[in-house]
DNA sequence: GGTGATTTGTACGTATGTATT
DNA sequence: GAATACATACGTACAAATCAC
């Protein structure tokens, strides 16, 4: 039993649409040529020749193709090959996210659990991993969000660039992704709710600042209950 | 600072493509109606004037929104509203891995060092959550599977009802669907790779009974041990 | 079962916006 | 600024699938 790329099992063999079969085209054009991200691909008039399809089925399969984050058209340019991303997961949680956000929020919800998850499965790589360069950059990035916190200021971007590096040191890129991505997700869907009280944001401050500690003393125990407290206003304000 | 959708922070405010528009324009329309999955959307010529804009742009909003299976297209039927799943992520994460096929197997690896994490986190979970029936499900899936593996047979839709049936006491249903996507994208990408061994199919049969057991003794060390078992001649081919 | 109406799928032509040289 | 190459947008026509009568 062959089920195709999506793992259906499909009864019905329908031949594929001419669209889908120049998304494939494109594929195994990209991996004949073993194409490399930033590579350029064939206009769309010359895919439309070497695929011998009309121009209207290459650029619904380029968009195909663009949304799922496997090429990249810049316009006026040309396509080219993209380093393919978890881009598509961002996009569809935060649309789940935003359907039901005037009357719960669910999907919120679960997002901080699984980011709270691969913080707590990510433990004992990231404690035997121990660096202190990169301990140092965590020291200093809390510093940063300490700094803007008193002054009242938004700080995100050093939030994500925490965890970032935080994961930087774990070998499996799809997790250092999906941990991206569900921050994403979190950042794209919290300005749909009420903002976070203030004492929370020093709460989340001295979080970042207790995992740094557990790290440097490569306490694991101390680190799961550092993450735990770095995620629990969010998850007891749900 | 806004984002937007994608995360990025984008210096150049350039005006979103028509396309993008439409995109928004097709969520906010299924938003505001309070369209739920299965209801039927206005047909394309009616976006169109709906929205504004021309077929051709339309269609390709379709196109994006099929591909993050927020909508559902059937030729000559209509476009309907889709329950929204991960889809995107197991196509994109599939193409990943055909691109490194012949020369290493990262992604696979990748894939199932996760799949291990997904089902180790949620141990405690699924311990404190034991019900009876339940565990006689799991326990006649095995037997399933032992039967198909005897005969020679490929058991893996038992395989995946296993983990799904595991999983279905988990409260976080993106959780229950990120362990579904990476079983598909494990599946899809193993027949590129040289077979198991079939010593490898009866320890499998073997770990999913251990775990079983574990879960009758409400054991969580015990499933820990098993879910481990169960990865490990995968994890050391690879 | 067949026919026509409806809806999506494909093809092609033309004009316009955009980036590079 | 001009020329070129490219993507973007729109409109129309027809093909294919589905459904109701």
């Amino acid at each position: 039993m062959h089920t195709g790329t999506w793992g259906f099992s499909e009864a019905t063999h329908r031949p594929a649409s001419t669209t889908q079969q120049a998304v494939e085209g494109i594929k195994q054009y990209i991996r004949d040529n073993a194409l490399k991200p930033g590579d350029t691909l064939p206009t769309e008039s010359e895919l439309c020749e070497e695929l011998g399809f009309s121009r209207s089925s290459v650029r619904e399969a380029i968009r195909i193709l663009t949304t799922l984050d496997i090429v990249d058209v810049r316009h006026g340019t040309g396509t080219f090959v993209s380093s393919t991303s978890l881009k598509a997961l961002v996009q569809g949680l935060i649309f789940r996210a935003t359907l039901d956000a005037d009357d719960n929020l669910e999907t919120l919800r679960d997002v901080v659990e699984i980011r709270q998850a691969i913080d707590l499965a990510i433990g004992q790589e990231i404690t035997a991993k121990l660096d202190p360069s990169k301990l140092e950059q965590l020291s200093i990035i809390v510093e940063k969000m300490s700094a803007k916190r008193k002054q009242g200021l938004n700080f995100a971007e050093e939030d994500r660039e925490f965890h970032q590096v935080l994961l930087s040191e774990i070998d499996n890129p799809i997790i250092r992704e999906l941990n991206d991505a569900f921050w994403q997700v979190h950042m794209n869907v919290i300005p749909l709710r009420k903002l976070e009280e203030p004492q929370d944001f020093s709460r989340t401050v001295r979080a970042h600042q207790d995992i740094v500690d557990a790290l440097q003393n490569n306490d694991l125990k101390k680190y799961q209950e550092s993450v735990l407290r770095h995620y629990e206003p969010l998850l007891t304000s749900l």
